[in-house]
DNA sequence: TATAATCCTTGAGTATAGTCTAGAGTCAAG
DNA sequence: CTTGACTCTAGACTATACTCAAGGATTATA
């Protein structure tokens, strides 16, 4: 199988080079080895990886949350339920953030249909009034 | 119509009178006024503006991004066409978030379905096979 | 009218998440 | 076998988003 070296990592995940080794220093992206010259030696997984965190973190999880839900997982099945709690958890707090964010959504729409283009005449307004309700 | 101190309106949102302060200083939040000695003065809508805020922070917006969707408004009938655009691009950003929530919950919820509780054994995986496919 | 609570400003300190530099060692191509 | 690209560590520096402290003024309450 393939390794890879942190440069080859970072560039393949458009990633600059000391962000691969701060989230190592964090605990969320330890190399499969080192060289014998101290060369960190990562497999094509970690692509996988450091892609997977870029995008959690896109989405606004902390590193903190992120290294979570990269803990998530069984090795024994001894901690199988423990592990099913857990990712319910997270299932729920992500359903309440598309929840939230289709609150948004749908508040941007309204503004978006009372724009009717050039021309149009409109009250002072905001996405404030269509977010929450009642114009003020 | 009544009107808020700094701490009566940080108190309301839960939120510390420092933070209030340090959004007046990043352009999101100004006070309806000042009274002659200089304390600040909010109307009951800075309630909802801070508590809108809030909200957007949890979905991971930045405070620049939150003051741009707080700026999307119109205040005269020139600018509506403009303002309908930048709408758009902020309805298609959100909705970009909640498709990769989306993808995210489902990986999630097909590890939680491999987890059939105590007693069962798997083979080591994590969110990372159900979240990008094969599992490696 | 004390005195406690609240407010003001300025400036420093903290946490998170990087990003960069320096100085030295290692590896790959010509 | 040198030269350039790459890697190592340690530590300093940056941006964002707060949070706290000091020292002083103002306002509310017993």
């Amino acid at each position: 199988m393939s390794t890879l070296t942190i440069g080859k990592l970072a560039k393949s995940c458009d990633v600059n080079i000391d962000t691969v080794r701060y989230y190592e220093r964090m605990g969320l992206l330890m190399p499969l080895d080192r060289t014998a010259s101290g060369y960190r030696v990562y497999d094509p997984s970690s692509i996988k990886k450091l892609k997977f965190v870029r995008r959690a973190q896109s989405l606004g999880l902390t590193l903190e949350e992120i290294k979570e839900l990269l803990e998530l997982h069984h090795t024994q099945e001894a901690d199988c339920a423990d592990v099913k709690q857990r990712v319910q958890d997270k299932i729920l707090q992500i359903q309440q953030r598309m929840d939230d964010l289709q609150t948004m959504k749908r508040g941007l729409e309204k503004l978006a249909s009372a724009c009717k283009g050039k021309g149009t005449r409109l009250k002072e307004c905001s996405i404030l009034e269509y977010f929450y309700g009642e114009p003020s």
